[in-house]
DNA sequence: TTGAAAGCGGTACCAT
DNA sequence: ATGGTACCGCTTTCAA
């Protein structure tokens, strides 16, 4: 690779120059900008960016954490915030957490020795002071977690009452939740949401609250033992649509009809619940949405813009389809 | 942040000390480090990767780019990427090409400015001769593009023609398929294979091959129409899990039973073949084995290994679900 | 065992 | 309009 000592030779020029007519600041002749244009392009020349970050402070890189890009939440969360921050030249470094703290917290070390310009990040295990001991920008998304770090994030536990309300208006009696991993925020503020609503009706019991570890594969599981202890259950709200998921390969396999025998909603709005069948009723999340306000936010972080709001809740969307449709 | 001048000058010593005992090289007193790592401590100091790269000139970063994250094969794969590579101290840039050349082109000249190891990018809409010019190693996976490219791909046209056999096997008369884009080269050869099987049955009509896009909705229009069209038709071989999808909803709609009249595969063996209802046959690829390969594969040409193959394809697994087991 | 100093490939200030 | 040069933070000879 050539270097720009290498082009300023050929040209016949100072470093600086080449420098001016790269960076196309500074005076430079007309002439001497087309000599170096043609020695740059017979050289092949192509900056370093690692020696323009020394010196710049700035590597126009930012990292994204997610817990597992595999649950089909994050990489639409990472389309998003890859084409926002690849609109404005910047490029993501991806990382899964696998919601451990020491995996966050080797990433956030790494990520600051590679002098990252920015951090998105999903996650909530980790204790704050590490989070402020950076001092780098930071959004959080997904899941707040201290009312000082800019957040992006959704009414969880307000989408949850949806849910549940939704289900008691086309006639269930019986509702449960499958409920997602304990130490994630949402899935708690979902739970309650759902608890608002049912837990002091006469019939409720904490038996209705399994845990999911938002899987499919463990609401499944835990969907087919409840149905099979409880009878009576006639509607689900799971934590997320994954989960939902679950349960209706449960209701299938224990061959309860859906929705009339059971109507079952999840929560998230990933593409999934389309292909289902019949399809998913859910709380939509604006994921593509959240994951562009996250980079924007961002960025405006990064170049120190004026920041109207550092922390945003966005409404969720109840979509009604087949698993709660009642005829 | 502190850099390795302020540790010097507070433990009283070089930088060249500092160095040493932080790249545990060369000789230094016991004494010496110990001093110098507690005043590394005290000053909380971080070595800064982006002066480092530029000296080594290798950055432990790996460029990974995939037409789109939010397709369900790639998420898989990245993870796999992440967990080789991540074991070894590297970091992944991400990126979304779109299928689009220029986007490509853009990344790839992005990614060769910010001087990472190498690159394993999932295309081949690229021109060869571009990626020859690069003189990083890269490794191409999903599609082989040229044989002097280091290369991991599955065998598309033997798994299809498994695929259409299955089909056959099961007492389908009337198979069709639908086809991914034109100008990806795996939906070509798996539409080969199905060809292979039927392309001289007397029955056979090129109208039986429609384009899906490879994704679930183009795929549900298509199967829409063709199915409306064709009522005898009694087998469909979709070119990847996602139109596999859309003909299985093509056919619920359409009040088509499956697997009886209708059965259904697909391909590549996605998490999702799971939870639909019939759960979806297919040909599984490796796929986390597939990325396991290509990072492994990548390090060892970015450390110069000894390489014993650089072209590696892997069988796939016929996977026998509800779609395609009748009774 | 330790330090001085020359880079790595750019940027930007200060002269001219 | 152009050039000389110090410097970004670290690594690695070469001497001492």
């Amino acid at each position: 690779m050539a270097t720009m000592r290498e082009v300023a030779k050929k040209a016949g020029v100072s470093v600086a120059t080449v420098s001016r007519v790269l960076n196309s600041n500074g005076y430079v002749n007309d002439e001497t900008r087309k000599k170096v244009l043609e020695t740059m392009d017979a050289l092949k020349y192509k900056p370093n960016n690692v020696a323009r970050s020394l010196f710049k402070k700035q590597t126009k890189t930012i990292g994204l954490i997610v817990p597992d890009i595999t649950n089909p939440f994050f990489p639409q969360l990472a389309r998003a915030v890859e084409d926002v921050t690849n609109e404005k030249g910047y490029t993501i470094i991806l990382g899964n957490s696998d919601e451990k703290p020491e995996k966050e917290q080797r990433y956030l070390d790494i990520l600051e020795q590679k002098y990252v310009d920015g951090i998105i990040m999903a996650t909530n295990t980790l204790p704050i002071e590490h989070i402020k001991l950076l001092d780098k920008p930071i959004v959080v998304v997904d899941r707040a977690i201290h009312a000082d770090v800019p957040t992006i994030v959704v009414q969880n536990r307000k989408g949850a009452k949806a849910a549940v309300n939704h289900l008691k208006g086309i006639g269930c009696q019986r509702i449960a939740h499958i409920k997602g991993p304990e130490h994630v925020d949402n899935a708690n503020e979902r739970c309650q949401g759902y608890l608002d609503i049912v837990g002091t009706e006469p019939w409720f019991t904490p038996e209705f609250v399994v845990d999911g570890n938002y899987t499919t594969k463990e609401s499944y599981h835990a969907a087919v033992k409840l149905l099979r202890n409880h009878p009576e259950i006639d509607g689900i709200f799971a934590g997320n649509d994954l989960m939902a998921t679950g349960v209706l390969k449960a209701a299938h396999e224990l061959g309860i009809s859906i929705p009339d025998e059971l109507a079952v909603i999840g929560f998230d709005g990933i593409d999934m619940c389309e292909t289902t069948h019949p399809e998913l009723s859910t709380l939509a999340q604006p994921i593509y949405q959240i994951g562009e306000a996250a980079a924007e936010l961002l960025i405006d972080l990064i170049e120190k813009k004026q920041i109207s709001e550092s922390f945003k809740e966005y409404p969720v969307d109840l979509i009604i389809r087949g698993s709660t449709k009642r005829t």
